[in-house]
RNA sequence: GGGGUCGUAGCUCAGCUGGUUAGAGCGCCGGCCUGUCACGCCGGAGGUCGCGAGUUCGAGCCUCGUCGGCCCCGCCA
């Protein structure tokens, strides 16, 4: 819970997404449709060749380029033979002609190019340095044969190889791409931005495509099957591939329901067979024809429509696409910059759009469900006022109020408990909350909460109608309904136990304290620390002896980097113990640690010593480790989990004061007020979290609505009675004025869809994330403001 | 704020102890191909080695700085 739910997102608020495609009142169009791509052929296609290799894909398999414990899970791309594409259009002049697929590709050459300054004239440069320098020495040795041809200047190739080709369609655009080319004058300006390969309008619409007409889309890609055979249907999508033999080409048409293969016969339409040659990746076509059954020898048992396919009478070029910056391929591992700077290329990728949709159906499920516990979705302020402690806000200068700013709310924590004052009774909101925090995989600066509020509760109805919601969404996104009820567990107990407040009980690898039994120890550096008030405790795995010298070594210094001051191990070989630390143990000493902690041979024990918090969250991280080195996390298991019974307080160190370990609305255990002023620490608030197999998906608690006990907990956090009349003076207000029992809970809905949907990052459920810099290469914010901006709103750069 | 790791063709990568003209696969372009589905075959183009300094006779490789991606610690009531 003091843990931000991170987690955000787009998508989730999108009420569902509609293609152009009306729902005609064409015979039998419904019966073509389905909903998803689930099972979608992009996966699918190549699983016969591929099973063996994605099957690997999910399993963790630590990534290559992170160092560390494996994050993203990706297989690098086999080799593979050459396929060059080939076949263009014999026939100049149609509108698919090639002039105009040589015109896109040569608008997306000459900008991916990148520095050449634009208004170069091509040969009278030739020797300037860089490529063109390159090409020149190139030239001389090999000034012979056909080698030669074409390269008089290496800048004007690809005009001398257009020249040759005689078509003067081209030539239209010839001067237009080296003209254009990607930078500025200069190079200069936006120098680390994505430059060379943005395209200007001008260039975009010099690209003939064919408009919609009356043509409607009456069937989906994903849709049509056996029984729809004979039917004339009208599908439009993506070329996702293309199979050209010269004779007959195949069309792998996408769109978000699926894949089909569509052909082009000359039989069937020599007009479209012809044209069929120039389509290019990811071009927008729509197609007419007829359903047909596939040859038996012909059929792909690894698409859903693999049975069919569709005979083209008639197509339509709706689009084109320049050469892709990198494969729509699942299984790319193209690097995430370049991804994300293309996004809505990346979003074609059957996976995201997956999870996407899976995303809509799950939000647009806990929406159904909790409208049918009788809540109210409400919105509340984004431009809002900052509130102290907690993250970091963002702020926003306010135009009209010189010197003021809003802030955009971390959470919309007041608000929501305001409405209950208000009288609503149950409120929630699939909102946006922002933090200005340093970021991981699975923290955005923005993120999407599900956030709810309720009147006239205890915390046991809260758990009960999350355990609810929670079996709603994950049933819609497809992932297993967990069992109700969640089992439970102290934050005491969950913290001994497992070093965290957010346990991973899939695997044992528990803690086990040895403080009493090292008090005594000749190992000073142990028994120094229980002196001390500290605890020595320690983890076994049994089959740590698996892991060797090495590996050990590594696990010390990685522990040291987690600032614990050190980390000890004793490996029980068959002749004994082998230990940095063995020569201060006895026979006693040894008996009884064995007892205590269960080693045996084979096993190794890891000690940390330090303060119990400390200790604890050390060996709590390195519990995490081990069960990934020793591969203890089971496949498959989804353990829901309530922690309860949190600290209401917790001492700063920074501040060195008591701060709120939720927030400073959270209701005390009634049974705990008294210690509140003897002994605050030792107080519990009623405040859960829900975890699942180690990550936080969110937590709430049960508000104070009674205004005597929230001076008291204003009074132990040291908060005086001017600070709560600044800082929360409108919340205390509204308490004062009637304010019902109330609690509720947030979820984090972009955590949440990541780990339903097995991804190992929540930018991968995010239409549009950010990178770790919190920057968004696609659209290049932040920006710095125009001239002008600044002045406007009274604001100066430090 | 700190640690790790990466940055070489559009993409993914290789590049030996510093040494001649920086390679591969995919993609792209051209040609051929009537049952493919990661189609195939033949040919071709494509590189400021992130950027800037330095060391050196010589730097993709060494040093320093800097920018950027990812992962982690701190942080995230």
């Amino acid at each position: 819970m003091r843990r931000p739910l991170r987690a955000g997102a787009v998508a989730a608020r999108r009420p569902g997404g509609r293609l152009g495609a009306r729902p005609q009142a064409r015979a039998g169009a419904r019966l073509l449709r389905t909903d998803d791509v689930r099972g979608h052929g992009g996966r699918s296609r190549r699983a016969g060749r591929d099973r063996g290799r994605r099957a690997l894909r999910r399993p963790a398999r630590p990534d290559r380029r992170s160092g560390d414990l494996g994050h993203r899970f990706r297989v690098r791309r086999r080799a593979a033979p050459d396929r060059p594409r080939g076949g263009r259009p014999r026939t100049r002049g149609s509108t698919l002609g090639c002039g105009l697929a040589r015109r896109v590709r040569d608008a997306d050459r000459s900008g991916g190019r990148g520095r050449r300054p634009p208004d170069r004239p091509p040969p009278a440069r030739a020797g300037t340095p860089g490529r063109t320098r390159r090409g020149a020495q190139r030239e001389e040795p090999d000034a012979k044969g056909r080698q030669a041809r074409g390269r008089a200047c290496p800048a004007d190739r690809r005009g001398g190889d257009r020249r040759e080709a005689g078509d003067a369609a081209r030539h239209a655009g010839e001067a237009g791409p080296e003209a254009r080319g990607g930078h500025g004058p200069g190079g200069g300006g936006s120098r680390r931005r994505r430059g060379g390969d943005t395209m200007t309008t001008e260039e975009t619409t010099q690209i003939a495509t064919e408009p919609l007409g009356d043509w409607r889309r009456d069937t989906n890609c994903g849709g049509p099957r056996l029984e729809h055979v004979g039917r004339e249907v009208t599908a439009m999508g993506w070329v996702a591939t293309r199979r050209d033999h010269g004779g007959i080409v195949f069309i792998d048409l996408r769109d978000r329901t699926g894949i089909l293969q569509v052909v082009f016969d000359p039989d069937d339409s020599p007009d479209a067979h012809r044209r069929a040659h120039g389509l290019r990746s990811e071009w927008v076509i729509a197609v007419r024809g007829r359903i047909a059954a596939r040859p038996a020898e012909t059929v792909n048992p690894d698409l859903p429509t693999g049975q069919v396919e569709l005979r083209v009478s008639e197509l339509r070029v709706l689009g084109s696409s320049r050469a892709l910056p990198f494969a729509l391929d699942d299984e790319d591992q193209t690097n995430e910059n370049v991804r994300l700077k293309h996004r809505y290329l990346d979003l074609r990728r059957p996976r995201l759009t997956h999870n996407l949709l899976s995303r809509h159906r799950a939000t647009s499920a806990v929406r159904r469900y909790l409208d049918e516990q009788g809540f109210v979705e409400l919105e509340t302020p984004i431009l809002t006022r900052s509130t102290p402690e907690g993250a970091r806000d963002y702020l926003v200068p306010s135009r009209v109020n010189p010197g003021s700013v809003y802030a955009l709310p971390q959470s919309p924590q007041i608000f929501k408990q305001i409405l209950m004052v208000a009288g609503f009774e149950r409120y929630y909101q699939v909102c946006r909350c922002f933090r200005d925090e340093d970021l991981r995989a699975d923290r955005q600066p923005e993120f999407t909460q599900v956030d709810l509020e309720m009147s006239f509760v205890g915390q046991e109805d809260v758990l009960r109608l999350t355990e609810g919601l929670l079996v709603a969404g994950a049933s819609a996104i497809g992932a297993p309904v967990p069992e109700t009820p969640f089992p439970r567990m102290t934050y005491h107990e969950a913290t001994t136990r497992f070093g965290t407040d957010r346990p991973d009980t899939r695997f044992g690898l528990e803690l086990v304290e040895l403080s009493d039994l090292m008090r005594e120890s000749k190992a000073r550096i142990l028994a120094e620390v229980v002196a001390r008030g500290g605890i020595v405790s320690g983890i076994v795995a049994d089959d740590g002896a698996r892991l060797s010298r090495r590996e050990l070594d590594e696990l010390v210094a990685w522990v040291q980097t987690l600032g614990a001051g050190g980390l000890a191990w004793i490996r029980a070989n068959e002749d004994g113990w082998q230990s940095p630390l063995a020569k201060f143990f006895d026979e006693g000493e040894r008996e009884r640690v064995c007892e205590r902690t269960g080693l045996r041979t084979g096993g190794v024990l890891f000690l940390v010593a330090g303060p119990r918090k400390h200790a604890q969250s050390v060996l709590g991280q390195l519990r995490l480790r081990l069960a990934q080195m020793l591969g203890k996390i089971p496949e498959g298991r989804w353990n829901y989990l309530w922690v309860t019974e949190f600290p209401l307080l917790e001492e700063n160190a920074e501040a060195k004061r008591l701060v709120a370990v939720h927030h400073p609305f959270t209701s005390p255990f009634e049974e705990d007020l008294d210690k509140l002023e003897t002994e605050p620490e030792s107080v519990r608030a009623l405040a859960y979290d829900v975890v699942l197999n180690g990550t936080e998906l969110g937590g709430g608690s049960i508000r104070i609505h009674r205004p005597e006990v929230q001076a008291r907990v204003f009074r132990a956090l040291g908060i005086d009675p001017q600070q709560q009349r600044d800082q929360f003076g409108f919340l205390l207000d509204a308490l004062s004025f009637g304010a019902p029992p109330h609690g509720g809970l947030a979820l984090g809905l972009d955590r949440l869809c990541m780990l339903w949907l097995g991804e190992n990052s929540i930018r991968d459920v995010i239409a549009f994330p950010k990178t770790q810099r919190a920057a968004d290469p696609m659209s290049d914010a932040p920006a710095p403001p125009a001239p002008g901006q600044l002045r406007e709103l009274g604001l100066r750069p430090v």
